[in-house]
DNA sequence: CGACTTGAGTTCACGCGTGAAGTGAACTAG
DNA sequence: CTAGTTCACTTCACGCGTGAACTCAAGTCG
């Protein structure tokens, strides 16, 4: 193990309990995304696709601005507007300057937008029930919002 | 919120808890690993391409058959062939056709790759402890690696 | 007022990952 | 023996995300 081979170096190698964490916590992160992007294909979305129409869904009257997105998706603007950009080409959404202040751009969902959001959740939220609630008891699951927090990791509403 | 504004509808929405554990994880899966690739960054590496130098760098003879790194890395065997690939062209590992058995390709680690994963090493834990460990009490850690257990996730040694 | 600054957002070039298609070695069946 | 099957692996085409460069609206300063 690269880790912790080589005592004549002046570094914390990890031991058994910090490896077991750790390895616990970066497999999750490579794995889980894709499991559960995976039914959400059906629908042509990807999980970040679904996060992000959802949380405009949410927004009132299903609009908000770009940066407000950015924040609740954990994703940058570059990102969200190359999505935005496909959503627009599919028909989903709407991009316009924000009348309040032109320097904001308001992202809004179209009806067809909404009635793919809507057509995804229950599959969503099934897939969320199967791969990371169910499993786990109320003590873990606690240990997650717990964990979440304290790594400063700022979860978003989905 | 989509996930639980549409009670008419036959899906369980999920409750505060469940969204809290749901987004926590959610959450640690899309921003963890940019910030633990970020200072592998400096050596030309992604998180990935660390884990799979690791993964051969801890081999016998620093070398083991394609699958098996697929297996320890949790990647799918295409990614591992274009990562390694790139690894041939930066003169950081070679491929070749196990001689005991024709059907699979050993990927082996050169000097040049050795020292890259040797240099990037105590990098990549310090990142580890600063964004995961340290963070966290001896009861979050156990609770990372028991509930990677629990939603069958195996964790890869790294 | 004009020049400059700041921050939101878009575009661009390119690296990376995926699934499908393809290749080849070993094994199995007739 | 040949044909077919299976599995490991590579290649390919393309979608996606990133950081840098760029644009623009609003605010600030002299």
């Amino acid at each position: 193990m690269t880790d912790d081979s080589r005592a004549d170096e002046p570094v914390a190698w990890l031991d058994a309990e910090e490896k077991a964490a750790w390895t616990g916590l970066i497999s999750i992160a490579l794995l889980m995304p894709g499991r559960l992007e995976a039914p959400l294909r059906d629908f042509g979305l990807t999980l970040f696709d679904y996060m992000s129409l959802s949380a405009i869904s949410e927004a009132p009257d299903r609009r908000l601005r770009m940066s407000e997105l950015a924040y609740l998706t954990n994703g940058s603007l570059s990102r969200l507007s190359n999505v935005l950009k496909r959503f627009e080409q599919k028909g989903w959404a709407e991009r316009y300057p924000d009348p309040a202040d032109g320097r904001y751009t308001v992202a809004a969902l179209t009806d067809a937008g909404y009635e793919v959001v809507v057509a995804a959740a229950p599959t969503h939220v099934r897939a969320v029930r199967e791969h990371v609630l169910d499993p786990l008891p109320p003590e873990d699951r606690a240990a997650l919002a717990r964990i979440a927090e304290r790594l400063r990791i700022r979860p978003a509403d989905h």
